[in-house]
DNA sequence: CATGTGTGCTAATACGTATTGGCAAGCTGC
DNA sequence: GCAGCTTGCCAATACGTATTAGCACACATG
């Protein structure tokens, strides 16, 4: 029967109640492969760590095996939905491998401190949002193990979605159903996944002959207030001006785009056609509920850390290869075939 | 001018460069204040310090001062907005503390496994959903500094809103719309917070002479789904048993029950009025916009994590008084005054 | 000059685990 | 009977920091 002690115990308790010495005790738990026990000296030292209820210190292991067995990560905003998915996928492959997440939310700040933290917490790998990690001074980063969130910059592996394909099954989609005059809105910001969406889209465009005037190409951030703002302003045109269709740069902002037609009386879909990306849980909640294209961010998390975690990957023995993971159309009730004006 | 260097830089060597012994180094840099240091002496050590990029290994601190700066922190999910939220303030003050925030996502399931992760990793406190931990096995928890989200349960000290009066003000705003005809959404879980919603709910209806017939009060998980199929449930009675406002434990339900109503025609708020609680970003984004109770997620993370930073109130020195926060009435679109049918 | 009194530093040790090298005992083979 | 090997264990040490006790010195005081 386990104790459930208060007192913290040690493999020294553990070696006495075994009648062997601590370094024994070690060996037997720690698995060493390359360890020679007798059959019996084992089962005696499971036996008495069980009795005692012993739990390893974490600490006193990574100071001398030199890891600390924990994740970084750093988002930034956990309010955002999708770094919310993308942080919840990683803590359940660093939780399952032994491993603790360390959260960081740095709430659109620089990371540095955040960084440093972690380096003093010794920790075996970090999971980075590429904006961040851009904005970082030169070094910030090196020695340690990183995976962005986002295409890979050369220096370090990312996992991302396929944001190109995103914005062209975005155009694809409104395309066909008639459109023929478009707006795009996201942020000016280096995101390479928003540019990527962006460039997916406007290609697309481009391969139907068409274009996307600078009037309706609205930058503003990633966000809902971002995105009712955009809508505002293009809700500002004279009516042969405005758009029919419009996609944005992510759901927040698509959300806020389509909170602002209702507020203004456009109507979604028959007045303008609205498409989002991610497929965030609130995107089936409006009505009309929101065509987009949908990522997944959990996925992004899980890979993410998993390349951190995995032996044959860390410490660039192998360097893992960045992943892009597929995207889907998601049709749902905020597009509809263009209407005769 | 800081170098950045990659090997690990220890206080032996800081000592080396400044002429000093280890120990020397430690009490400058840990300014601990009855250390005596000759003015020289520790301007040598910290600008050796600086010159080397020295930065604490906080493992091996953890080790000698039995503390590991760092909190544990266990959500049931993370892809709920309300403990999102609760996590981004939990992590705003762990990390101005000096303390990382190691990230729990139970996804639902029981919190052992976590929990014991955690104690292996020395953590000096863990702030934990009050379902959670009653539903871990007795014991699971000595030693520990627990905060609880939600209302304390005697054993440790609980952050939560003002949970009753949320009910109430919800029950009062519908009353005054002359509502007569009430029916409550909401979890048959043991969740104290929403128990006291339904509390101050029923309790005000009461005092008003009124009260919730059995079919007028719907149990169902405090989720999106939760919400649509509650809402499903209602719209399927007879007219004149149909309620005409409803409040729901939480938001995602409420957006669920509003989302429901849109698809089967019910129009908010003229044939029905909602509320919901949390005031969660979404609320907001849907049309009509969301009546509901706002509560301070962010500062509930924020308090818990504080109580078990403070020196004052971590081992129970002092006993931390445990906090309820006030809730607010937000008023906006999905309710109006009751229509003659 | 002997005695006390700070001051400024360091030697030694502890924290709890992992690892290295080696010792003793039991074999094998000749 | 001795060299050589294997097996099973332990002594010693390292990881990087914090803390305790105490040393050497200067200075004041009698």
């Amino acid at each position: 029967m386990a104790k459930r002690s208060n007192a913290k115990v040690t493999t020294h308790d553990v070696a006495k109640r075994a009648g062997v010495s601590q370094p024994t005790v070690s060996l037997v738990l720690s698995r060493n492969p390359k360890a020679r026990v007798a059959e019996g000296t084992r089962e005696r030292v499971i036996q008495a760590a069980t009795e005692l209820g012993y739990r390893p210190n974490l600490l006193a292991r990574g100071l001398v095996r030199r890891k600390s067995f924990s994740l970084g990560l750093i988002v930034p905003d956990l309010k955002d939905p999708f770094f919310a998915d993308v942080a919840s996928g990683a803590e359940r492959v660093a939780s399952d491998e032994g491993f603790a997440l360390l959260l960081c939310d740095r709430r659109g700040n620089g990371s540095l401190r955040h960084i440093e933290a972690l380096r003093g917490r010794q920790i075996d790998g970090v999971i980075i949002d590429a904006a961040a990690a851009a904005a970082l001074p030169a070094g910030a980063l090196d020695g340690l193990d990183v995976v962005l969130i986002d295409q890979p910059d050369g220096a370090w592996p990312g996992v991302a979605s396929d944001a190109e394909s995103a914005g062209r099954l975005a155009a694809e989609h409104l395309l066909g159903l008639g459109h023929r005059r478009f707006a795009f809105m996201g942020p000016a910001a280096d995101v390479h996944t928003f540019r990527m969406r962006e460039r997916g889209f406007v290609k697309a465009l481009r391969a139907a002959g068409l274009g996307l005037e600078a009037s309706l190409l609205r930058r503003g951030p990633a966000t809902v207030t971002g995105g009712m703002e955009s809508m505002r302003a293009l809700n500002a045109l004279s009516a042969p001006e405005r758009p029919t269709a419009v996609f944005c740069a992510n759901d927040l902002m698509a959300l806020g785009a389509h909170k602002q037609c209702a507020t203004q009386g456009v109507r979604v879909p028959a007045d303008l056609s609205l498409v989002g990306c991610d497929d965030i849980e609130m995107a089936r909640l409006v009505t009309p509920e929101l065509t987009t294209v949908s990522v997944p961010a959990r996925e992004i998390g899980a890979r993410a850390a998993r390349l951190l975690v995995d032996p044959r990957t860390v410490g660039g023995v192998a360097t893992p290869r960045s992943r892009m993971l597929p995207v889907k159309l998601v049709v749902r009730g905020s597009t509809a075939p263009q209407q005769a004006r």
